[in-house]
DNA sequence: GGAAGGATCTAGCACTGCTAGCGACTAGAG
DNA sequence: CTCTAGTCGCTAGCAGTGCTAGATCCTTCC
């Protein structure tokens, strides 16, 4: 009786854990999806306990303060970008560098809201020195693994930086409306060519 | 005397509208000092006017709200990165590329907080349709200038976004702490290497 | 059934950007 | 020199923010 007390308890502490992780996913989604509809400005503390139907300080059993919630966002985002860069194969005639760019640019362009948590807010994911959320990793590996049949003599690592760099660069000017829109093709081509041609540098 | 009048109420008139053009100018240093010294988060307009010695409706006096204050500081910001991108001559053996682009990413590097005004935060200038500041169409010159020798024949504003998109990406990566600070010269060397070597598609 | 414990909510704090309305000071007319 | 207009800046306050202390209810166990 003992030993089905606990049992019954161990399976209810379970059942409460599984409750309090599918809450914990709640409230990043909802906070996601507030953030895509009507921006972060938009996801207040008030509004998103509303959303979930919870009351404010239930969100802070789940997370240290709102950045914890946004960094959480930012973290399921990567893990998403991660997974489009690995399945943006190239079609036919088309390099592997391009496909990734344009599957970067495109994560960026149609979602936002996500792109803004991961990259543009203030709002310090661990990155240099502490833990690496691996979702973080994952994408940028992916980029190595495009930018690697191009690489050529140069060094792997500072070109992927490069890369990432110049897509960063291009999603963020994009997006606040600073470049032009009808040389997005051409501004892509140029880029591209610029990175995957150089590599004969050891000509007579 | 009533155009003696008329005089003495002109002058007097001039007067208070040359101390009011200098209080302005003093919000808007204010700001950008305050903003300098502690981040944009610590410029609240209680401090701002407490800083300035004024009451804050004296700010919405001058300016529409926090956004036209922050974005007066990002138009002059651009002026500042004008004039710095028109004397970075290239020292002898020194592309007038690369003195551009160290020139922009010191800039970037020394004052973050104007930078941010300027190019991160939402705070949208006109910039597309609408009047864009002369300080910025400066600025932007200067980089078509930059890029200009080594454009060949690729059309030279696509090239020109393509360099300043990567430009702005390394820059703000880096002030967020996302790329490897070992790499900084490596990965400049690159870009450049990348974006004026590429021109001789019209070999046999 | 009653006590112990945990989970959740209400209410509130200190702060934000922004504004209505009062009070003092200045400028001009008689 | 006095009195009136009008401008100018201030005090005080509003609605909203992130966050938290304390009360309250509800479950769980003996």
């Amino acid at each position: 009786m003992s030993s089905s007390a606990r049992f019954f308890g161990v399976t209810i502490q379970n059942r409460r854990e599984r409750e309090r992780a599918e809450r914990h996913q709640l409230i990043i989604d909802a906070a996601r999806e507030l953030a895509e509809a009507e921006g972060w400005d938009a996801v207040t503390t008030r509004r998103l306990a509303e959303k979930v139907e919870y009351s404010q300080p239930v969100l802070y059993s789940h997370f240290k303060g709102k950045d914890a919630i946004v960094r959480a966002v930012a973290v399921q985002g990567s893990g998403e970008l991660a997974r489009l860069l690995r399945k943006a194969r190239p079609s036919r005639g088309e390099s592997r560098l391009r496909a990734a760019a344009e599957a970067y640019l495109k994560f960026a362009r149609e979602r936002p809201a996500l792109y803004d948590a991961m990259f543009v807010q203030q709002v310090d994911l661990p990155w240099g020195t502490s833990e690496v959320p691996q979702e973080l990793l994952d994408a940028f590996g992916e980029l190595v693994a495009a930018v690697e049949p191009v690489h050529g003599e140069r060094d792997l690592d500072a070109l992927t930086e490069v890369f990432w760099s110049s897509l960063h660069g291009i999603a963020t000017l994009v997006q606040g409306g600073r470049l032009r829109p009808e040389l997005d093709d051409l501004r892509l081509d140029l880029l591209l060519g610029a990175l995957s041609l150089t590599q004969d540098e050891d000509r007579p």
